[in-house]
DNA sequence: GCATAATGCATTGCTATGCAAGGTAAATTT
DNA sequence: AAATTTACCTTGCATAGCAATGCATTATGC
C-alpha cells in the first residue's frame, strides 16, 4: 500500500497537526503577493515568529505542491525578490484547511476542558 | 550551546507547533488516570484518531518529562494495563498549555482570517 | 478444538518537520 | 571600510507521526 501519499490526502488532520504554519504562510501569501524575507517578518509581527531556516524550505515545499508559484522581480534598488503567488489549488487548499482547522479547534478545546457535558 | 533542551522550555510556540496531541493526551489524563489502549479509543471517540505507534512513544515521552507517573494494574481478569496519572507538573504543564493554546488559535486565526475586516 | 478477533503492551524504520548554523550577495548605514 | 540590513538558500541534527510488526492474554465463533 501507498499509505505516505495517500494518508497525506486522505486524513486531514495528519496535515493540521504537521502543518498549521504551512497554511499560516499560505494565508499571508493569500492576501497579496509575498517574499521570503516579509514574510518571516509578518509572521513575526503576527506572533508567530519563525526563523528563515524554516520559512525557505517551506515556501519550496508550497511551491513543489504547486500551491503558489513564485517569480523573481527586482524592485527599485535592494536585492531581487522571490515574489510567491497563490494557485486555485492553493486557494482550494486553503478553503478546506480553514474548515478543518475549526474542526480541530474545537476538537481540542473540547479535550482540554475535559468535555464533561459539553455537547455540540 | 545547548539549544535543543532549552529551546523546549523557553519557546512555548515550538511545543505547541509540535505537540498539541502531546497535551490532548495529558489532559485526557487528567480527567482520570488511564492506560495506552484506552487512550487510543477515546482520542478516536473525541474525533483525534491516532494510532498507537503514536500514543506509547508519546505516554513514554511524558513519564520521562515526569508529567506523569504510571502503575501496572490488573483489572479483573482481562491483561494488565500500564495506568497513567497525573502529576503536579504535568497539571502545571496542562494549565500552562492552555493559555498558550489560546493564544495560538487566536492568532492562526488572525493569520488565517487575512485580517481584513473580519473581527471577532 | 482451532481460528479469529479483541485487548493490551511495545519497538523498528521510514518520512518529514522545525530549526540553528552557516553561507552568498547586494544595498544601506555608520 | 566595517557593520547592518535586505534577500536568498542549504546542511545537518533532533524529533514527531506512524505503518508495520511483534508478543501475550482473553474472548468469540465455528
Amino acid at each position: 500500500m501507498l499509505y505516505n501519499a495517500l494518508m497525506e490526502l486522505t486524513n486531514p488532520l495528519i496535515q493540521i497537526k504537521k502543518g498549521a504554519l504551512e497554511f499560516c504562510v499560505l494565508a499571508l501569501i493569500a492576501r497579496g503577493e509575498s517574499y521570503g524575507y516579509e514574510i518571516v517578518k509578518v509572521l513575526d509581527e503576527e506572533g508567530l515568529t519563525t526563523p528563515e531556516g524554516t520559512v525557505y524550505p517551506l515556501l519550496a515545499r508550497l511551491q513543489k505542491e504547486a500551491l503558489v508559484t513564485s517569480s523573481w522581480r527586482q524592485m527599485g534598488e535592494g536585492n531581487p525578490r522571490k515574489y510567491y503567488q497563490i494557485t486555485r489549488k492553493g486557494e482550494a487548499a486553503l478553503a478546506l484547511f480553514r474548515e478543518h482547522w475549526k474542526e480541530f479547534v474545537n476538537t481540542v478545546d473540547l479535550i482540554l476542558e475535559g468535555g464533561t457535558q459539553n455537547d455540540g
